[in-house]
DNA sequence: TAGATTGTTAATCGATTAACAATC
DNA sequence: TAGATTGTTAATCGATTAACAATC
């Protein structure tokens, strides 16, 4: 099991999960495939493909246990672990995020921020402390992140975030409408709203919907 | 021809697009479909079957002329009609967006914007005027709008997306990461930060990428 | 036990890739 | 003309759906 999940079924499991919560916070105990399927839209056979992938977590005739299956996917996903994070920019959009996100809900620590703007540098914004990006490689050497989150300008994107791949982060969450050129062995995930802008207006003109690829 | 694009064409069409700007702003007037599927990571034959859905653009021996290929796409797309938009929720998020997206360089215009905060109603935001979210059906009628940003907080997203819904509002950029449950004529596209952040957490933690599904 | 529901194998469907005739 | 490259048809590959034996 395990070896290759199909990026779709990687999609799908945060699906899993939130609905997982939903259920819990409701008080519920057990779940079916098909009740899963309802309310993320899916088929049940979908979603106990999906599952097999990792292992076998219910039984037959009763479902699937709920916390049991949610601390399952907390770890096939590795969000049961902590995660160090950094952000690099504290602009609008990096500033939002940090209020925004409940990083610390699921186990990611923001350790460092860091931002050109001398007027941020040495500050705190949303609890965190702003260093320079000059500073990058000395900082994250002695405090070494898991993600850096890059919410840096567009046309500073390509350059910063290869200095980052350089020093050794690894893994990028790309929020710069910018395509990253990095080694394979960083992994990456774009959030591009230019992209998603774009694909909302070709169906609002072709009116008919598709329910986009999530993000 | 267009009848009917897989969402995996419509994904990749604002890739073609931002590609082809590249070029042009580069001063290159001709390319082929080997030459734009080594720029965004596909192949050629993926390039001229997405293509091909719409129409016949390029010339054999020749390639694509840029000016009119790029001019065709932001037809297809819708890109090259205005579009009126509304922001609804303008704390963090909102506000970043309204600074950082180039709204007006694609022909959307931000025409209002609504909050619940009182601080907020009655002042301008960017150059955007800031109502009451009660007042959405008055504006709105008063002011037709064909997308409305949704960036208000996690708790209000599924009944302020119904509402927009409900007084007619085509399509929806949800910004939440609520499912929102709309009727199947409103056009949704969702930016969900949480689940892009455990997708990439994924990869991290099975240490091999997969570079995403755009957004 | 009877009913429900899993995990998995097989069938179908759709998307990507390969190949090539047409032709600029 | 010869070389390049399209648009499209056919072949392959992968993902989704259906079916069902196993069993709680």
């Amino acid at each position: 099991m395990n070896r290759n999940a199909s990026i779709h079924t990687v999609n799908r499991l945060p699906k899993y999960l939130q609905c997982l919560n939903e259920l819990k916070s409701k008080g519920v105990e057990r779940v079916s495939s098909t009740e899963i399927a309802e309310l993320i839209g899916t088929t049940a056979s979908q979603v106990r493909q999906d599952f097999s992938v990792f292992g076998s977590y219910g039984a037959q005739g009763y479902g699937y246990n709920i916390d049991l299956l949610s601390t399952e996917l907390r770890q096939i996903m590795g969000i049961d672990r902590p995660h160090r994070v950094a952000i690099v920019g504290v602009g609008g959009i990096g500033r939002a995020l940090l209020e925004h996100m409940e990083f610390e809900k699921y186990g990611y620590s923001v350790v460092a921020g860091f931002d050109v703007d001398d007027t941020l540098i040495g500050k705190r914004v949303n609890g965190v402390q702003i260093y320079s990006v000059k500073d990058i490689a000395q900082v994250l050497d002695e405090n070494a992140v898991d993600i850096c989150i890059l919410t840096v300008s567009q046309s500073a994107a390509k350059e910063v975030a290869q200095h980052l791949a350089q020093v050794g982060v690894p893994a990028i969450w790309n929020f710069t409408n910018e395509k990253l050129d990095l080694p394979k062995e960083t992994v990456v995930q774009n959030i591009n709203f230019q992209d998603s802008l774009f694909v909302l207006t070709y169906y609002l003109e072709h009116n008919s919907n598709a329910e986009e690829t999530s993000a």
